[in-house]
This record gives structure tokens, C-alpha cells and sequence, in this order.
DNA sequence: CTTTATCCAACAACGTGTTGTATACTGGTC
DNA sequence: GACCAGTATACAACACGTTGTTGGATAAAG
């Protein structure tokens, strides 16, 4: 009775559990026993498929990570100009597809780790893709990566804050902010809401 | 020989000792002999002062943060849209002071619960001091809060990168770089940059 | 009947947090 | 100056839990 255990799924069932555990509680306060107890194994078949629970996590963080290829493409129209709300409604899809993972990811409980692999990989893909971007100076071009990393750091953040507000504000109008927000900045955003109120 | 300990500096030095290892390996992976060794101390003494490496953490946390009082001074003229050189100006001699420590606070080896409780201080401490605020609808409210969460990320995000690269930029033009995005947005001062250096 | 995936038990090594006792220096008192 | 109480640390030993590993048993699949 109980049919043959398949590998595969195996190690998904012990990632879920994880995944479950990670989410109410700081991975150091974690035991490998909690995770197997949980999945219905033995402690040792853990082992068989991470060599930590630190394994474990890269594991989750890995599946969440698109691909080079899929980042590539999802990546590439941002800084072309061509189509900026195009390039942020493909980021939002992104976010919304993992967003139960990147909420705790992200957050308190988070892995700082896993959010400089973030930032580090659009930079790294992002550079090299605005191809005007050649004809900047040195220092312009250092520059130019702070902007990039500004625009990550305000995405996620808001994103990380919506998620964890429980979706507080229609898709739509964070969009909207967004866009609004890099295009004309976030001070010019706020004045023009507190006029927009003030004339009603 | 040997004149008598003080309390206050051998808790000085056990935090100095787990600083510096600290900055080294994830906190995860440290342990309080470890600690105690290189300070010179009993491993008992450590359990003295602090009940867990974590809580030696909070306490190096928790003297970097600002007092509520000084952070409300430091904060009090940011959305008067007085003078927001000046709250800029104020935020990056916070950020130079403490550089050290943030840097690696907010890096990969650091801490997200560091990180969710400056952002959660400066929510807290900006949204209520904009006298003008209470003109805003329940929904410009809540994107007000937004905008706000996305200028700390940003902030934090361009400093954090900027000191792991050595400050590689003067502080002049990054003041100016961050004031201008926070102006004018992000995608406005790429497309400034680019054509700058396209006419020469 | 062989392969495969898991179970089970036991292991040494190590870190934890706690406790009781000892030492040494300090400051104050007579 | 000698004595004493208080304090900061040292030291040693403890029970406990977790780790990562191993070798052999079990059961289902092909």
C-alpha cells in the first residue's frame, strides 16, 4: 500500500513544508526535524536532497528567479524607451505571478541575499541593453547605474509594501504611481495630488 | 595588575568583537566563542550582558537609529517642501555617519528587520508631519504613503550601492542625482544625460 | 530479483544557555 | 592601613538539542 514515493516529488513536499515553516518563522530558529515532522519523512531523507535548510532556500529562491533567457526578455524594452509602461506592466505581471514567495522574501523575515541577487542581475542586464548608452562619459555612466538601482529599490519596496498591505490599491492606480513616479518624480507626483485636492 | 573591568566597556568591546566578525560571516553561522575569544572574555560574560548573538545585533541596531526626538528633527521640514535640499542634505550626513554600519546592515550578509524598521520610522514619523496631508482623500492618502515608501527605498538603495562601491561618486553629485530624480523622475534625467552627452 | 526511495537507529561533534564556585579588583568604613 | 561588601569576570561542568553521516532494513516498481 502507498504507492512508490517519487523523487521529485519528494523534495517539492519537503520544499512546501519549508516554505510553510520559513513563513511564520526566522530560518535560523528553523530545525531540519520541524521540516521532515511536518512532510510526514525521515529527518535523514532531508538530507538527500539539500545538504541545509539553507539549500532548501536557495532551491525556492532559484525557482523564482526567471531564467536569463525569460529576464532577458522581459527586461529588454525598459530602456529602449520604446514602451515604458510596457516594461512596467511585465515587472508588475513578474511580481503578481510570485508574489506570495516575494512578500516573505522581501520582508522582515527575508533574505538580503536573495534581494542583491535581484538588483544585482537587472543591473547586470540592464547596462549593457541601452544601447545608447555608449555614448555616455565615465562618469555618466556610473551614474546612470544609480539610476537603474533607484528605480529597482523604489519598485520593490513598493511592491513588498502593497503585497504586504494585502493589495490595499487597484492594480491599475499603482501602475499609474509608478509610471507617474519615474516619469515626472515622486515630489512632482505629490504636489500635483495635493492640488488636485485642494481646488475641489 | 590588570585595573578593574568596566561593565559598559566590556559590553562595548563584545559588541566591537561581534561587529568585526560580524562584517565578515553571516550572522548564522557565527558563535558566542567565537565572539568571546577574540574579545578576550569568558564565553559566560557574553550571556552577561546580551541573551543571544541576535540581541547583540539589535543593540548595534538600535545605536544607529536615531532617537525618536532627533529623528523628528531630522525629518520635520522633508514634506514642507521647504527645503528639501536641505532634508536631503540631512539624510545623507545620517547615512555618511553611520556609513559603516549600514552598509553592511542594508547589504547581502544583512539585516531585513533592520531595514522594515527604518522604513516603518520614517513612515511613521513623515506621514504625520505633512500639515497638508489632511486634505487628501482616503485613496491619495494611501498612494501618498506609497511615494513615500518608494523615496526611502530609492535612497536607501543608491547609498547602500554606493558605499559597497567605495563611493565612487563625489557626494556632491549624488546629492544632485537623487534630487534631481526626486524632481524631475528617474526616466526625465536618463533622457537629460543622454542627450547632454549626444550634443557634444 | 534488482533497483530505487525511504525508514530507522545510532553516532560523534558541537553549540546552547545555565549554574555554582572561585578569584580579583574597587570603594567605603572603622 | 586593614577589613569588608559588592561587583565583574573566570572557570568548569551540565543537560539538552541540532547537526550531518552512516549502515542496514523495508517495501514498492519494473
Amino acid at each position: 500500500m502507498g504507492r512508490r514515493p517519487v523523487p521529485e516529488e519528494t523534495k517539492q513536499t519537503l520544499l512546501n513544508h519549508f516554505w510553510e515553516i520559513y513563513c511564520r518563522k526566522p530560518i535560523e530558529k528553523m530545525t531540519v526535524r520541524e521540516i521532515t515532522d511536518a512532510a510526514g519523512f525521515n529527518r535523514g531523507t532531508f538530507y538527500v536532497y539539500f545538504t541545509d535548510v539553507y539549500d532548501a532556500l536557495q532551491a525556492i529562491e532559484d525557482s523564482i528567479l526567471p531564467g536569463e533567457e525569460q529576464f532577458e526578455e522581459m527586461i529588454k524594452d525598459h530602456h529602449k524607451g520604446l514602451d515604458r509602461h510596457q516594461s512596467l506592466k511585465e515587472f508588475m505581471e513578474f511580481y503578481e505571478q510570485h508574489g506570495d514567495k516575494l512578500q516573505v522574501l522581501l520582508g522582515p523575515n527575508g533574505d538580503p541575499m536573495f534581494v542583491s541577487r535581484i538588483k544585482a542581475r537587472v543591473r547586470r542586464l540592464l547596462i549593457p541593453h541601452s544601447s545608447e548608452l555608449h555614448k555616455l562619459n565615465e562618469r555618466d555612466r556610473m551614474k546612470f547605474e544609480y539610476l537603474v538601482e533607484a528605480e529597482i529599490s523604489s519598485r520593490l519596496g513598493i511592491f513588498t509594501l502593497w503585497f504586504s498591505r494585502g493589495k490595499d490599491l487597484p492594480l491599475e492606480d499603482l501602475h499609474q504611481l509608478v509610471y507617474d513616479m519615474e516619469q515626472k518624480g515622486s515630489h512632482q507626483v505629490g504636489q500635483e495630488m495635493l492640488h488636485r485636492n485642494g481646488s475641489e
